[in-house]
DNA sequence: ACTATAGGTAAGCGATTGCTTACGAGTAAA
DNA sequence: TTTACTCGTAAGCAATCGCTTACCTATAGT
């Protein structure tokens, strides 16, 4: 049974460089599996398996148009990231992350 | 020979549950070795060589203390982390994100 | 000098990753 | 209806991962 929702799987998902370039390209625009795979080196299947674990990893929906899949990004699936990462924000910006908070306090409040 | 400052070993150093629980734990203090393996359930040398990743990822330096060796968090080193998914912030929170660009305009320039 | 403790490291293993090539299904164009 | 194109998927593979146990060195305590 597959279990969604895994942050451990978005964590493992942008973990290879290819599919975070994969991810990087889809924030111009959505693309089709042969305009992403122009981009790389590997062959067109590799690209395709990059992209299935994006797709299990919630990071990218598929939208079929004719023969073609275009790829769409999931902005919003990368927020476990972003929430892990910003534990660590006041590190190298205090002053920034303070101002985020008090931010973030107004608006859930 | 050992290329530094990789970014991808950063993605795939923080992409192990344990390994990102092990940073965590360094956020509040130092620790030894056998005071990190105690909150896990793997052997004593699996946490060595989750730390071994760590190390060589730049993400924690040790630190020789009699018999032990403490680790220490090197937050810095999650600052390719952190750009790489602040390119996504605006689809998330756009009025954030023009405020954090305007202070980092302002502090650059 | 012994004994105990801290922790690195090697060997070995099963599972997973990341790629390739080969093939098949579906759609579009001739 | 052929022919071409888009793309997924299976099979196979070498390489890597993540763990274990066994063993070693170094320091500390008696």
């Amino acid at each position: 049974m597959v279990t969604p929702n895994r942050e451990s799987d978005i964590f493992a998902a942008i973990s290879h460089p290819a599919r975070r370039r994969i991810l990087d390209l889809l924030v111009e625009t959505d693309r089709s599996v042969n305009a992403l795979a122009g981009d790389f080196q590997m062959s067109r299947p590799a690209v395709s398996q990059h992209l299935r674990i994006l797709l299990n990893a919630g990071l990218v929906t598929e939208r079929r148009q004719g023969r073609e899949r275009h790829y769409r990004l999931v902005p919003e699936r990368l927020a476990p990231v972003r929430e892990w990462i910003s534990h660590y924000e006041r590190f190298w910006d205090d002053r920034l992350q303070r101002l985020q908070e008090h931010l973030l306090r107004g608006e859930d409040q």
